[in-house]
DNA sequence: ATGGTAGACCTTCTA
């Protein structure tokens, strides 16, 4: 089973080019985030058309989620718990239906730049909020699989020049330290568990020729349960598609488990 | 040097 993650930064500025990668990777399950478009301007038809089955946890302009699978769906969760007051459309949650079934968790976690400001506050206190819930899936001790865009450079190898991310919220100590103790409530990383190296990049910039120049970073991730940590088999990085035509910031993150 | 680009959308915010 291909479990796959992509930002996709914006799903109908993006269609023709993400219908590509899915005729041509056909994932099983596929978590997009920052899709930018309310529930029902998300365009269902053509995944459908592709043999999908489609679920949304929109938001107009920002942010925004969907899981997107082969097989039916089950037990979906829109949002993470206690989430009063917060309107930011981030985690999709649902059980993979089939023979093997795994819960899958699609998140978009707060960039939470400038650091110093509420925005890097609420990034915080949503990680707070994703570990409290990673814990309770956690004890389900089922095969579970949490991916999607952290917006975290877990180590000083996953981006080209440390120094330069000193100041920004993707590289802080306790950006870092949230994303590590979620790691240490028994997570796996899969880059790591499959063998991925440093350098290994999910994200350049639109700016300043960071594609061109290959200043990426790490920043999309799969984290396992044990029980789907032991069904690895690989990891892939869909680097080529950051050179098609009209391409999002981040490229697909895919994961094969043989559930 | 605080730049640069992309997307949604209405003038600026977010990334």
């Amino acid at each position: 089973m291909r479990i796959a993650t992509w930002n996709v930064n914006s799903i109908n500025a993006r269609l023709e080019t993400v219908l590509a990668w899915f005729r041509e990777a056909s994932p099983d399950v596929a978590c997009l985030q920052e899709i930018k478009c309310v529930d029902e301007k998300f365009p269902a038809e053509p995944f459908e058309s592709l043999g999908y089955n489609v679920a949304v946890h929109g938001q107009k302009t920002y942010n925004g989620v969907a899981m997107l699978s082969k097989t039916p769906l089950e037990d979906v969760r829109r949002g993470l718990p206690e989430g009063d007051g917060d309107d930011h459309a981030r985690y999709i949650e649902a059980v993979i239906s089939g023979p093997r079934p795994v819960r899958v968790g699609g998140l978009y976690l707060p960039n939470g730049n400038p650091i110093g400001t509420e925005k890097f506050a609420y990034k915080l206190r949503w990680m707070e909020r994703m570990n409290a819930h990673a814990r309770n899936l956690l004890a389900l001790e089922e095969p579970l699989v949490l991916t999607g865009d952290f917006n975290v450079i877990p180590e000083d190898t996953d981006c080209e020049n440390p120094a330069a991310w000193l100041g920004d919220a993707l590289f802080q100590p306790e950006s870092r330290g949230a994303f590590r103790a979620l790691m240490w409530l028994g997570l796996t990383d899969a880059h790591q568990a499959a063998g991925g190296g440093p350098h290994a990049y999910t994200f350049w910039d639109y700016q300043a020729g960071a594609w061109q120049r290959n200043n990426g970073i790490r920043i999309d991730h799969a984290l396992l349960s044990p029980q789907a940590a032991d069904r690895l088999r690989g990891v892939e990085i869909h680097k080529h598609v950051r050179a098609w035509e009209k391409p999002s910031d981040h490229v697909p993150l895919v994961v094969d488990l043989d559930l």
